[in-house]
DNA sequence: TTTTAAAGATTACACCTGTAATCATTAAAA
DNA sequence: TTTTAATGATTACAGGTGTAATCTTTAAAA
């Protein structure tokens, strides 16, 4: 079933997510200005398409592709396989890291500062 | 130069940051619970050691090998590369997302807001 | 109607990874 | 001293990945 999406795919599935359906001529004009030539973006969709994490209709003789999996639950298996991974499941640790390490702004510091009062209950 | 680390290759290295230098034999013995074969392991630091990940003194006719990176250093590059691959640089949303994800108990969340209210300067 | 061009399918190919097995050297055991 | 066993080096090999080029079919243009 749903395979593993590869850190390239992901940036074709990025598109998708974006917008979708498009025929694969509508992400190549998406991708070429990262730089993707045009016949790498169609082993990209036919990888894909085999490994099932998107899907087509026809239209004509052309596909309209569409994301199989939700970004939600994309976002949210990456990252449960980042945290364990990194930070060995401690979500404390890695809540702390980037708030250590990155620059937040007062807004931000304020909307997390909310966000965990949320969390309280 | 600094090579890639893959994600096999990260759990040689957790054993070096555990403890070292350690020989080849300790290592391996260390990774026979997670059943990693001894050829594989050894298959491993080989290649470390080309990619420069890892390094070595020699004692008699074996290795004693160690670590040529910092785990904090490896921790803030994947920590960056998984911020701007999965959320695009929006530490914000990255935050937001494991706090509302994960269960965390009161200590965590009062550890939290004090991180954050140190940051407020 | 013949030529051309676009779409998707197939093939290519090198490098990386995971997973070992085999080879060569040499210290230790018999 | 000959055999054995441990160590690191070399070789193997399939599957994944990035990056395309070529092939086939068919609609559109000339």
């Amino acid at each position: 079933m749903s395979n593993r999406v590869s850190e390239s795919e992901q940036i074709v599935m990025e598109v998708l997510w974006q917008e979708s359906p498009l025929s694969s001529q509508e992400v190549v004009e998406r991708l070429a200005a990262q730089d993707w030539n045009e016949k790498t973006v169609k082993t990209f969709l036919n990888r894909m398409v085999k490994k099932g994490v998107i899907g087509y209709e026809t239209q004509g003789r052309k596909y309209l592709y569409s994301p199989n999996i939700k970004r939600e639950d994309f976002i949210e298996e990456e990252s449960n396989g980042f945290l364990d991974k990194v930070f060995k499941g401690n979500v404390k640790e890695l809540l702390a890291t980037f708030v250590q390490n990155k620059q937040l702004s007062k807004q931000e510091l304020n909307y997390l500062k909310e966000l965990l009062d949320k969390e309280q209950n």
